[in-house]
DNA sequence: GCATACTTGAAACGATTGTTTCAAGTATGC
DNA sequence: GCATACTTGAAACAATCGTTTCAAGTATGC
């Protein structure tokens, strides 16, 4: 009978892969110079992917499950926003993860130019994040509307920041800027502005 | 004699150039099928443009200085933070300006993978901004490192805003969201933080 | 050990890439 | 109107792209 016809050798391949594409980019990438960089062939590749298209939306899958592994360490529920985001942030701007969110910015910049080959992408790249951090804020009494805004906020914050951050480098500055903003966010009440 | 080789004709190409590539975007930019929407050939393209490459460097110069442009009907050194920070939201965020952010970020996306070749959109697009915004601060009475990640927190936001309003265009949320964050930051004062 | 599948290498395919060659076309200066 | 330079079209170039073909290799089930 057929024995299993991919998994472990699957997987370890979309590991290298994964750490190749996070180093050089997608929009460049080619299955030969890939291939090679993972001791494979461009056949073999395709014999385990079907086509690169497969294999970038498992590289993006497998990628997007990286970046979340970030989150999962973040201490739910904690006392205060500010404790949280500061925890937030020092996780995220950790030098070891400038790769991944390279690559996110990268993706996120091609899907916009390319929305129907990067619908998933798109779908969940703000929604996602907007659900998980409304739900703090609806619990601190924050109307709906409200706590959406506030979401927003965060989201495009850390973003700004973190754009930034792959650009400069410049921590010391990053660090105090995020200090300022945090501080600013805790001024708001849950009654929100006139 | 020779009459002028370049000029106006190479203006005229360069303007609609920028449009498809605002349009269509810059990673799968190919000659061919560019050349036939601005009604040109391959061949004059790089007549007048030396190379793809020059082509693009010269595309992204003719970007820079359209979104310069929408920053230049601002009115400097208005009454309030709030007040300027409002209007430059609100000029920025008209959907017809949509185009030239998307191609910004991708731009930004690819730089951030091939800082080489992006080398001179890297150095500029955070500091230009930064030496911009903390000039106020400044005067206002900040230390230059407290105005300097003002600034930082003020590009940040502005980007953050601009890719969800690109991603999602849901501009009741994104609007709200700046109008919170717009009275957080007013919260601050010089004194800084503890 | 035979048969059956899974796996892989080498090579070629057709398409597309940026760019070059070469020649014809066109407008200008005198 | 001749000469000169700028401009352009058509075609070919070499390189690279994702993918396919075909055959040999390899391990497994019985």
């Amino acid at each position: 009978m057929a024995r299993l016809p991919d998994a472990r050798r699957r997987a370890e391949l979309l590991d290298r892969i994964v750490d190749y594409v996070t180093a050089k980019g997608l929009a460049e990438l080619s299955l030969r110079p890939l291939a090679e960089a993972v001791g494979s062939s461009p056949r073999v590749l395709l014999y385990y992917f079907g086509s690169k298209e497969e294999l970038i939306v498992e590289v993006l899958t497998q990628a997007g499950a990286r970046q979340r592994e970030l989150f999962a360490k973040l201490p739910r529920d904690a006392e205060s926003y500010r404790v949280t985001m500061r925890a937030a942030w020092a996780v995220v701007s950790d030098p070891k993860q400038e790769g991944i969110f390279r690559l996110f910015f990268e993706t996120y910049g091609l899907a916009l130019q390319d929305r129907k080959r990067f619908a998933r992408f798109l779908s969940g790249v703000v929604e996602n994040w907007l659900d998980y951090l409304e739900k703090p804020a609806l619990r601190d009494g924050y109307s709906r509307r409200d706590a959406r805004a506030l979401a927003t906020v965060m989201v495009a914050g850390f973003r700004g920041f973190l754009l930034d951050l792959c650009t400069t480098r410049d921590r010391k500055r990053i660090d105090r800027a995020v200090e300022l903003w945090i501080e600013a966010l805790d001024s708001l009440g849950p009654s929100g502005s006139p």
